[in-house]
DNA sequence: CGGCATGTTGACCATATTCAATTGAAGTGG
DNA sequence: CCACTTCAATTGAATATGGTCAACATGCCG
């Protein structure tokens, strides 16, 4: 399922992710990279963890896209969150013996798993490192928050638009381009929607003149007219850590 | 709008709950009794914080129902969280210098602030600390997910269904007796319904002879029926600390 | 070229919303 | 103690939004 990259990640990603809040001590650039050291790779729609397995690491996404999804017992699936690179994967699962979810590849994806135990001793060493992670999972649950308003109070067209807009956003925080390496029942899956509704209300942004898509290839013609459309307010995804000591 | 009480809270509430998973140390019984020294009184609704306000504080509360809630600019309003005795509210905020979300009471409540640099100083001091506010982060989150697959992929009555186990098993877990002191518009609110079709689904469940209400008294008659309407599944809100140093 | 995934489209249907009228309960003041 | 107000809940009728089912198109890859 996964497989061991030869070269060790000398290059790390949480280092410089933190470093745009605060500067970092030796130590706490060592605690960091150890996260990063054993990098594997594992394939597109390939699963790195099961729903109900017993759960002991965790994921830190160096490259590619995954997902969370949860599954019901009539075969429904939810997809909870989506991963981009420099995200750690299962920090909300540390309280529970068997993972709720299950972490799905989306595309190629270059991860380096380490165990539970390994940011419990970042706690005991290193209480400023405490607080970034801390930020990271608040973070991760302003998006749920907002997943959970757009789900529950925007019709089909306000969330895709929101969507698009949170996936630009997100993307331009880490310089990335706008490229949507997932397919409509994905999307679908994601909003509460089925994926006839998404193809169906693709067309009708597209109609609208905000979006163009052929082949999969989406591209976002008129940003403010997406924003304006979903209403969409960007401070959920804007971490500011005024409360540390950074 | 919040009234201090005269006695300071001797009883604490965050002690006996963590001492559930460990035993504390006396300096670790210090800086948690700290967090409920300040106890203040607000009414049943009224705001504890208001949505976009500046931040400092986080809550623990000591008694009654809280939640947290979301509004759109249309005015539609996406209730994110309900708080049980117990609970802190504002977690989630830490790394936000404005609130995305208001608290709320939903019953008279009392609640204790205090400072976000309080819940740092217990970081740099108290990692095994850290290690349970963490967890209660996590579980906080866990219900969240529960609540975006919930929402995005059951109908109306398997979602009210679900919502009633889920306040009925976190009611158990703190000997808490089953009651619902909040109306159908707020549970529409929560569930992303409206109050006219929480008041049609009640009654389909009446019909049902799975449940019972009236003067908004709600009664489960069937525990067993609704946990199968509604697969709900008990794993999400049953926290074990495996991980930790305990 | 053939096979499979994904996306598209139409017709029909189901679920939940909207709007509006009505009932009911609790609280207020005369 | 009884009008009067208010707010929540209920009910019906009409509507809308999104789902289901099925057929078909398209692109991709061997």
């Amino acid at each position: 399922m996964d497989t061991r990259v030869q070269e060790p990640g000398n290059n790390s990603y949480l280092i410089p992710q933190f470093e745009k809040m605060t500067t970092l001590s030796e130590q706490e650039q060592s605690l960091l990279a150890a996260l990063e050291q054993d990098v594997r790779h594992y394939p597109a729609d390939t699963t790195l963890t099961a729903e109900g397995e017993y759960s002991e690491r965790l994921f830190m996404l160096k490259s590619g896209w995954a997902c969370a999804t949860r599954f019901l017992v009539d075969g429904q699936r939810q997809v909870l969150d989506i991963f981009l690179p420099g995200q750690i994967l299962g920090l909300r699962e540390m309280g529970l013996r068997h993972s709720l979810s299950e972490f799905y590849a989306l595309t190629d994806v270059q991860a380096c798993p380490f165990p539970k135990q390994r940011l419990t001793e970042i706690f005991e060493q290193a209480p400023r490192l405490t607080d970034l992670f801390f930020l990271a999972m608040a973070r991760e649950q302003s998006i749920l928050i907002e997943r959970v308003t757009n789900i529950g109070r925007r019709t089909a067209t306000e969330r895709l638009a929101h969507f698009l807009v949170e996936m630009k956003v997100r993307l331009n925080l880490r310089d990335m381009a706008f490229h949507l390496p997932i397919n409509q029942t994905m999307i679908g899956d994601t909003l509460g929607l089925t994926s006839v509704h998404i193809s169906r209300t693709l067309k009708q942004l597209s109609d609208q003149g905000l979006i163009t898509y052929q082949n999969g290839d989406l591209k976002l013609l008129d940003l403010d007219g997406l924003i304006e459309l979903s209403g969409f307010e960007r401070a959920y995804l804007e971490i500011t850590p005024d409360w540390t000591r950074l």
